[in-house]
DNA sequence: TTTTAAATTAAACAAACGTTTAACTTCATA
DNA sequence: TATGAAGTTAAACGTTTGTTTAATTTAAAA
């Protein structure tokens, strides 16, 4: 699906106020408003609000593992070189796109819509396949430890740099970000 | 405060379908409904939607922290040993009271309100407070490394916790509960 | 210029919302 | 038994909600 300028711009009013108010804190109306648009347009164009979710979920999710997938078959890199760019690149992903991130958030709370979950949940599974693949690799090259619990390294990847993310708002000023990427790693 | 048993049914039914569902995914009638008392009661006892949130909070938050001061003026516990104590006491907290843990994931995304917020860091800062005392009393026995950065590690805790309750859904299957407390502190 | 589909609009819709009202019941105290 | 505060209720309040309607404008194709 291809969006054209307006359908973009009411996207990302919605991404932004969904991140601030979440889904059902934020109305039609605000949106519209915000986007400078008609109230009728978004209905016009989406069907719904929640279709309007779902077209966010198809922009920022549609193509996004590109990088990836063309990082992890590079032959030249050792697997502890790919998985630091790994972590490298989710977290200037999740950090560039933090109004999107938080409405993730907020879906993994909140939503049950399937189209939704199913959008939300196929970058995780996609990312946690190529990390269990680099982990195997690197296993067989002796790098890593021979029992890596897969499940806790991911939340321990993902959950501090969500929560990172989500506590910036007290933590800014003590916290210098470029610290953030080196300690990750070492669960295994 | 002290709450009577049908104000604290209600205001349990309404952690649980505010976990579910989110502040403002949830009405005062569904509230009313579930927990089996008139739709008038709510206003009666708490004055609001927003109000009954706040009780909810002090319900939840008001006297948490009498075991973790406790344990933090322990003389015979090392350092280490507190630390893991701590994240164990952490864990066991988070996991009883999940559904708790969800709706503050939701207030940190959505809410403004002072009272609210004021209550849901409360815990944290105090928590925050506890562990960089700990950290320096363990650097001053030469068991932890001189420079720990406390905001990665809290939010390496806090965050790998977090995601691992919020992403259960998904992974229950896979992930055997018991082998979370290990892996969490080679932060460092 | 005429035609036609897409875009845009203000207004209206019913449903759901949080909250309040006013009448009624309960029940301990005087 | 009489009194009065606390508890409880169904109904109604005015708003806001997401969505739809029907009329109008825009703009490109015929």
């Amino acid at each position: 699906m291809e969006f054209n300028d307006k359908q973009l711009q009411i996207i990302e009013t919605a991404e932004r106020l969904f991140a601030d108010k979440g889904f059902n804190g934020t109305s039609v109306r605000k949106i519209a408003d915000e986007a400078g648009v008609n109230l009728a347009m978004i209905s016009y164009y989406f069907g719904s609000k929640e279709k309007l979710m779902e077209a966010l979920f198809e922009h920022r999710v549609g193509n996004i593992n590109i990088r990836v997938e063309s990082l992890i078959k590079d032959e030249s890199l050792s697997p502890i070189e790919k998985v630091n760019m790994l972590i490298d690149e989710h977290i200037d992903r999740v950090m560039q796109k933090q109004c999107f991130h938080k409405v993730m958030v907020g879906v993994q709370v909140t939503n049950k819509n399937p189209v939704i979950l199913k959008a939300a949940n196929r970058v995780k599974i996609r990312n946690a396949e190529v990390i269990a693949e680099l982990i195997k690799d690197g296993q067989k090259k002796g790098v890593f430890k021979k029992k890596v619990d897969l499940i806790l390294m991911l939340n321990t990847m993902g959950g501090t740099v969500s929560q990172t993310i989500m506590s910036q708002e007290y933590y800014r000023e003590f916290n210098k970000l470029t610290e953030i990427p080196a300690a990750e790693f070492e669960v295994s």
